[in-house]
DNA sequence: TTAGGGTTAG
């Protein structure tokens, strides 16, 4: 009774740790605790092997897998669950699928947590369809939903770009038996946001308040970096200040936020100093904190001080991911070094990264500037998935170097595929052919442009 | 134990 007792309190201490991201200490506690004679149980590894996947990586989990089953205790559906959602966080849908066959096969019995986060997990793999067959799954087959089940799929739909099915969903919320919580609004509120659809975002907000619930640091985060996107620069940076006076700004995502609005801008001195705020408060840093920091440098075109830093990144163990390879990628394309920009790119393909796209509008980018406009065109030829970004830089350099015809060739591919086109690269296009002499192909051009339109509508 | 906010390209 005293061993189960004390291993309670252990398992809370370690908890306590993971929460706060210092698994050093955690895994201290657990050598203290063997020490002292109590051994830690399914619930120590369990909070350990998710912590490990929320702030190291999938491969440090699976490792204390290892140890435990060492240890001769057995993987439960918490085990299983906690993996599914590493994986799930990292991107690795086939992993999450063999996980959960593994649980079967291991006479694991799934919850409603499991299928939760295997639609979560479709959904974070671009396959709304595979998620939305579980979702009436559980509904249909009575599986006892809870609110998350409704809560991931609000927010699947919203960044799967359903967003008006996400409402109806919301709106309908009551049907099932269930009242929005505060993540809820939350999830809402921020696929408004992403949209740009302020006034309604403002309403949900509004709403949410009158249910009773307060706005918490999530909603205050979400409203801010609208306010950011949406080119209220300042009304962001008064959110900033009063998420400070509400102590709102105990974690990495506000001071992220800000800097990168700041670097956006070119304000490096203020970024510069939102960052060393953030390590004084003695916030911990994670990948994102790192990404952001790396980014700092490359724009201020400390490449070397930026490679450093994913040194230090690899001692604390943390696995990078696309998000730095991009940046670094950027880096080397605006520090003028395109050959190892494309080495970059080579590396991150072959460690299989499949969202590169961002990295290849960067070399297409890169490329333009340094004038190699038909390096530039073999690239963009040989990119098997294209988007906006895309068409639109093609479109503009093409232009700069007066190759119109071609410009218009790639803007009418755009447009046939059903992709958005920045309004300034058909002017320049248009206005392009029209001053040298071309007003016919014009003309020709924007009629072709309107039919595409109209049969994409 | 799991769900919501932060990082990349014009």
């Amino acid at each position: 009774m005293v061993c189960r007792f004390s291993t309670r309190l252990l398992n809370i201490c370690i908890s306590s740790f993971c929460k706060v991201q210092q698994l050093e200490k955690a895994e201290a506690v657990v050598i203290d605790g063997k020490r002292l004679g109590y051994l830690p149980d399914v619930v120590t590894y369990n909070t350990l092997i998710a912590a490990y996947c929320r702030f190291v990586g999938i491969d440090a989990a699976y490792s204390v897998l290892h140890r435990m089953r060492e240890a001769g205790i057995s993987p439960d559906v918490i085990t299983y669950n906690s993996l599914i959602a590493g994986a799930t966080r990292y991107w690795l849908l086939s992993r999450c699928l063999d996980l959960f066959e593994e649980m079967l096969q291991a006479g694991i019995l799934p919850n409603v947590w499991s299928y939760n986060t295997l639609m979560h997990c479709f959904f974070k793999s671009g396959r709304p369809e595979e998620a939305n067959r579980i979702f009436q799954d559980i509904i249909l087959n009575n599986l006892s939903p809870i609110q998350s089940t409704f809560n991931i799929m609000i927010n699947g739909l919203c960044k799967a770009g359903y967003t008006d099915n996400a409402l109806m969903l919301f709106r309908n919320l009551h049907r099932h038996g269930f009242l929005p919580q505060i993540v809820t609004y939350n999830i809402v509120i921020n696929g408004l946001c992403r949209l740009g659809r302020l006034g309604e975002a403002r309403r949900i907000l509004k709403e949410l308040k009158e249910s009773g619930h307060v706005p918490n640091v999530i909603t205050y985060t979400t409203v801010m970096k609208c306010c950011f996107r949406s080119g209220k620069f300042k009304q962001g940076l008064e959110i900033f200040s009063e998420m400070k006076n509400k102590g709102y700004t105990f974690d990495a995502f506000a001071y992220c936020t800000v800097s990168s609005a700041l670097i956006k801008r070119g304000m490096m001195k203020e970024a510069n100093d939102c960052m060393e705020e953030m390590i004084r408060t003695g916030i911990g840093f994670d990948l994102v904190s790192y990404n952001t920091l790396i980014n700092l440098y490359c724009k201020e075109g400390k490449l070397e001080t930026a490679l450093q830093l994913l040194d230090e990144i690899e001692k604390v163990g943390i696995e990078i991911d696309e998000y730095t390879h991009t940046i670094l990628v950027d880096g080397l394309c605006k520090s003028g070094d395109i050959e190892g920009a494309q080495r970059h790119l080579k590396h991150m393909n072959m460690m299989g990264f499949q969202s590169n796209l961002v990295a290849y509008n960067c070399l297409i980018q890169g490329l333009c500037k340094v004038g190699q406009m038909d390096y530039a065109t073999k690239v963009f030829e040989m990119m098997e998935l294209k988007d906006s970004f895309t068409y639109s830089s093609m479109v503009h350099n093409l232009c700069k170097e007066r190759r119109f015809h071609s410009a218009s060739q790639i803007m009418l591919s755009c447009i046939r595929s059903g992709k958005k086109i920045l309004t300034s690269a058909q002017r320049a296009v248009l206005a392009g052919l029209r001053s040298s002499g071309f007003r016919r192909e014009a003309k020709k051009l924007r009629s072709e442009i309107r039919m595409a339109m109209i049969l994409n509508s």
